[in-house]
DNA sequence: CCTTGACGTGTCAGTTTCTACATGTCACTT
DNA sequence: AAGTGACATGTAGAAACTGACACGTCAAGG
C-alpha cells in the first residue's frame, strides 16, 4: 500500500515521469522515508494502471520509455490515505535498534561506534541543509514547496540523531573511563 | 538479519524467555524500532536454535512451554552486528510518507491531520517520560538500565515529532485563512 | 569504430513480513 | 460445570521486498 501510494505522490507533485525517473526519486528524496528497487516499482506500475490509478503512455523512439500520468481516481487514493487518521504506523529503523542494543558491549567500543555515528549524522544533516539553503536561494516567496515539511521533519530528526549520538557517546566514554574500559 | 538481532538482543539483556514472552516484547518496547508477529518468531527461533545461537530448554508442563537461552556464539553475532558500521540503514516509516505527501492535501485538511497527529505524538511522549520516571524512581543509581540509551532517543525524537506536527498544523492554518480555505 | 555510462524496461528466485487459520492448556469466575 | 481470557505453539498462503540476471538504446569521447 505505502509503495503504491509514494509512487501516486510522486506522480501528483512532480507531474508525469517513467519508471526509470521514479525509480531515481526513491533513490534521492523519498529515500528517507521510503525505499523501492525498479525491480518493485515496475510491477506496481502495471498494477495501477490495470486499476485506473494512473495512465500510461508509449514514447520514446525505440527506448520503449513508458510516461505515466495520474488519474483524478488516483489523486482521490492519496487523498484519503494521507488524511486517515489510523495509529497504524509502521516504523523499521535499524539505526535505532542499534541504539537500544548498544548497553550490550563494552562502553568503550559502544562509545566508538556512537563517535562514528554521530559523524555519519552530522553529515547527512549538512546535506540536508545545504538542500533547504538551495531551496530558499532560489525559490523565493511564500507558497510551500513540495517536501517542505518533510525536509524540516528530516532536518530537526537529524539534528535530534546527532545530537543524542554525540552525548550518549560522551557518556559512554565517561563510564569508560571510570572502569578503564572493561565490562559489559 | 534484523529480526534475528533484535531477538537476540533481548534474550541477551532481558534473560532467556518464551517465544510467547518474546512476542510480548516485541508488541511493547521493541515495537518504536521494530516489528514482529509470533508467527515470524517462532520460525526465526527455530533457525537460531540449528545455527547454535540460542539453546532451548522444553519445560512448562503440558502448556510445551521453550524457553530460550542466548549461547556464546549468540552474543558475539550481536557484538560484532552492533559494533558494524555499514551505514545501510534501513528505514521505512509510515508517518515521514505522509509528512511528504500533505502538500498535496488543501491545507485546512492538512491541517487537521497534522492537529491529529500532534495530538497523538504528544501521547506516547507523555507514556515515555512516564516509562522514564518510573524507572528512576526504583532504579536507584548509575549504571545505564537496558535501553536507557533508546529510550532517550525516543523521548527526543517525540519531542521532534510533536512541535513539527503542531508548528506545521499552524503554518497549514495561516495559509488556509489567507486563502479561505481553497486550493491545493 | 568502439567503448563507456546513463537511459530504459523487465523477470525470477529467494527472503521477510502479514493475516488468518488451527490447536490445546491453565487459572479464575460465574 | 461451563465460560472466558491469558498462556502457548505452530502452519499456510499471500504480499512486500531484495539482489541478480537479462536485454536493448542512445550520446559522447577517444
Amino acid at each position: 500500500m505505502s509503495l503504491r501510494i509514494a509512487l501516486l505522490g510522486t506522480l501528483a507533485s512532480k507531474g508525469p515521469a517513467s519508471g526509470y525517473e521514479l525509480a531515481k526519486t526513491f533513490d534521492d528524496v523519498i529515500n528517507q522515508v521510503w525505499q523501492a528497487k525498479h525491480s518493485q516499482i515496475y510491477p506496481e506500475l502495471a498494477k495501477m494502471v490495470e486499476s485506473g490509478a494512473v495512465t500510461v503512455e508509449e514514447t520514446g523512439g525505440g527506448r520503449g520509455r513508458k510516461v505515466y500520468t495520474i488519474t483524478e481516481a488516483g489523486r482521490t487514493e492519496i487523498d484519503a490515505w494521507v488524511a486517515h487518521p489510523e495509529p497504524h504506523r509502521a516504523v523499521r529503523n535499524e539505526t535505532a535498534l542499534r541504539a537500544f542494543l548498544l548497553p550490550l558491549l563494552p562502553p568503550d567500543r559502544a562509545a566508538a561506534t556512537m563517535r562514528g555515528l554521530a559523524e555519519r549524522h552530522a553529515a547527512l544533516l549538512d546535506d540536508l541543509l545545504k538542500d533547504r539553503a538551495a531551496i530558499e536561494a532560489r525559490g523565493a516567496s511564500g507558497e510551500p514547496p513540495f517536501g517542505g515539511y518533510a525536509l524540516d521533519l528530516g532536518i530537526r530528526t537529524f539534528t535530534v540523531l546527532r545530537d543524542w549520538a554525540r552525548e550518549t557517546a560522551e557518556d559512554l566514554e565517561r563510564r569508560a573511563a571510570e572502569n578503564g574500559g572493561k565490562g559489559r
